[in-house]
DNA sequence: GTATTATGTATAAGTTTCTTATGTATATTT
DNA sequence: AAATATACATAAGAAACTTATACATAATAC
């Protein structure tokens, strides 16, 4: 299997980094898209993400913007300017979070 | 605060690597160890830890070993063999999911 | 001298996030 | 005609965590 325990958390972060830098993006685009990234080892999947989006709407930190696209719905998200604002507090954090794994794991860098 | 949900899931592989390095260790040291590493960043809890290392114990990666030290109650848990094969995927898994990470993260490094 | 902090382990209730399963619907490919 | 891809959604349950509480000894602070 691909996805471990690792990436729980992470979801919410993922999609406001790609939304950050894409403008704006459909449920179904975000999941081919990490998929594409990640060569295939994360694999998103509908019961994580639309509650994952729903969440991050009601929270003000995403807007959504309905379109029909070959007679087939799509729901649009984009990042709201509270959202973009948090959206650099949660890209820090990974990266605090990335080197403390770092730390952990590769003692011998810490000199 | 400091420990974002990013953290969520990572407690099992923190734990193995420790005692990987440090052949056994004991609740309370371990928190105080990633405390160190991590500069105060990562503070695990022990309403985390304790029921993480009860567990792997149950899975049968870790074993224990009681001591008596100053007329206080020490835990020292070390991995089983089966623990330490186990370490050695958990760490590749996690080095899986930084790089996928960072190529989420840092789109420009993709190439 | 007593109150707080540090050392040390433990559990229980509740929350959050995810997995797994299911449901609906259209378009495309085999 | 059947299977796969596109597109969204929810509900039940599992897993990992937070927060609070509990107990006990040693060391430090006031």
């Amino acid at each position: 299997m691909k996805n471990s325990q690792l990436y729980k958390g992470s979801l919410n972060t993922i999609i406001m980094k790609l939304l950050e830098e894409n403008g704006k993006m459909y449920g179904y685009e975000i999941t081919q898209k990490v998929k594409a990234i990640t060569l295939g080892e994360l694999q998103i999947t509908e019961g994580a993400l639309y509650p994952a989006l729903h969440k991050l709407e009601a929270e003000g930190l995403l807007d959504v913007e309905v379109e029909k696209v070959d007679n087939r719905l799509r729901k649009y998200y984009k990042l709201t300017e509270s959202g973009a604002k948090e959206t650099v507090n949660r890209l820090a954090e990974l990266e605090d979070f990335i080197r403390n794994m770092q730390s952990l794991v590769n003692p011998k860098l810490e000199f």
